[in-house]
DNA sequence: TTAGGGTTACAG
DNA sequence: CTGTAACCCTAA
C-alpha cells in the first residue's frame, strides 16, 4: 500500500550498471558502499541490485536462438513516489548504428539514450591513464616516444582534432609532475610509479576484502569524474568512459597475468594470484561491452 | 551478504 | 489472461 512499486530510472540502471563493470558482479554491497554510485542507488538495497541485474539479464540475455526483442520499449511512467522522470526516452539520439550484441553472457545492456547536448567540451581529462597506459602496453625497454605513444591511442581509440597538442602538453606536464621522465626522445613509467613495481602479488590481491578496487591506479580523484559522467553523459563522455574502460581492462589483464606468472615462478601466492587473474577476466568480460559505445562516437 | 525461488503488481 | 518488473523470503 505504502509503497506500490518503484520503478528503475535509466539513471539507476546506468550506475548499476557502471557499478558492475568496475566492480564486477556480485559485490551489490560494495558498489552500493561507493560514495558516489550510493548517491543514485541511495534508494535502493543490494536486493535490489542484484534483482535489477537479474532482470536485465533476463531480459536482454534470454534471446540466442529466437529473437526476442522486447526491450527498449517505455510504457508510460506512473511513478507513485520520487523518481521525478522529467525527461522521457526519445529515440532521436544517435542509434544510427546498433551494433551487434558481442557475447551472449547475462549482460544484457544496450546503449542508454545519451544525452544530445552542444559538443566541444573538456573532453579531455583523463589522458594521463591513456598514456601511462599506451607506453605500458607497449612495453617498450627503453620507453616509448611520442610518436609511438600517439599511434597506440589513437589506433586503439578515438581521434580528436588537436589531439597531438593535447598529447605534447599532457607529457611536459606528466614528465614535470615526475610520474613519467624523459630519456632521449623517450617517455618511460616514472619508479616510483605503482605499476608493475615486481612486488609480491598480495598487492593487487588485496582487492578481496578490500572495497577499493586496485585493477587500476588513478592518479587523481578522476573516480569522481566518470561519476559525473554517468549523471549527464555527452557523447564525448561516454567515448572517454568506454575508452578507458576498455584500456583499464587490457592493462590490467596483462599485468594480472605478469603477476601471476611471477608468483608461478616463486611459488608464492600463486593461488592468489590466479584468483586476481579470474577476476580481472571478468571484469574485462563485463567491460567489453562498454566498447560498442566507443561506435557511438 | 548473496543467489535463487516464489509472490505481487501492473501493462498489454 | 499472460508476460514482465519489482518485491519478498530463505538457504548457503
Amino acid at each position: 500500500m505504502g509503497a506500490p512499486k518503484q520503478r528503475w530510472t535509466p539513471e539507476e540502471e546506468a550506475a548499476l550498471k557502471a557499478g558492475v563493470a568496475k566492480h564486477g558482479p556480485g559485490k551489490w554491497r560494495t558498489i552500493l558502499r561507493d560514495p558516489e554510485f550510493s548517491a543514485l542507488l541511495r534508494l535502493r538495497s543490494n536486493v535490489d541490485l542484484k534483482d535489477k541485474w537479474r532482470n536485465l539479464s533476463v531480459t536482454a540475455g534470454g534471446y540466442g536462438s529466437r529473437e526476442k526483442a522486447r526491450m527498449a520499449l517505455k510504457k508510460g511512467r506512473r511513478v507513485p513516489k520520487v523518481t521525478a522522470e522529467p525527461m522521457d526516452v526519445d529515440a532521436n539520439d544517435m542509434d544510427d548504428d546498433h551494433n551487434a550484441i558481442i557475447d551472449a553472457k547475462p549482460l544484457a545492456m544496450a546503449v542508454e539514450p545519451l544525452q544530445l547536448e552542444s559538443s566541444s567540451e573538456k573532453s579531455v581529462a583523463r589522458l594521463d591513464d591513456l598514456i601511462l597506459e599506451a607506453i605500458k602496453k607497449l612495453k617498450e625497454p627503453s620507453g616509448s616516444n611520442k610518436t609511438a605513444i600517439a599511434a597506440y591511442i589513437e589506433e586503439q581509440y578515438w581521434p580528436p582534432a588537436d589531439f597531438q597538442r593535447l598529447l605534447s602538453t599532457k607529457l611536459k606536464a606528466l614528465v614535470s609532475s615526475e610520474k613519467l621522465m624523459k630519456v632521449n626522445q623517450k617517455y618511460r613509467i616514472a619508479p616510483s610509479s605503482p605499476s608493475l613495481g615486481g612486488k609480491s602479488t598480495k598487492v593487487y590481491y588485496s582487492e578481496e576484502m578490500n572495497g577499493e578496487n586496485n585493477v587500476k591506479q588513478l592518479t587523481k580523484p578522476q573516480v569522481d569524474a566518470e561519476l559525473e559522467k554517468m549523471k549527464g553523459m555527452t557523447k564525448e563522455e561516454a567515448a572517454a568512459f568506454a575508452a578507458k574502460a576498455v584500456a583499464e581492462a587490457e592493462v590490467a589483464i596483462a599485468e594480472a597475468e605478469e603477476a601471476a606468472r611471477v608468483a608461478e615462478a616463486a611459488e608464492t601466492d600463486a593461488e592468489a594470484a590466479k584468483a586476481f587473474l579470474e577476476t580481472v577476466t571478468s571484469t574485462m568480460k563485463n567491460r567489453n561491452a562498454a566498447s560498442m559505445m566507443l561506435r557511438a562516437c
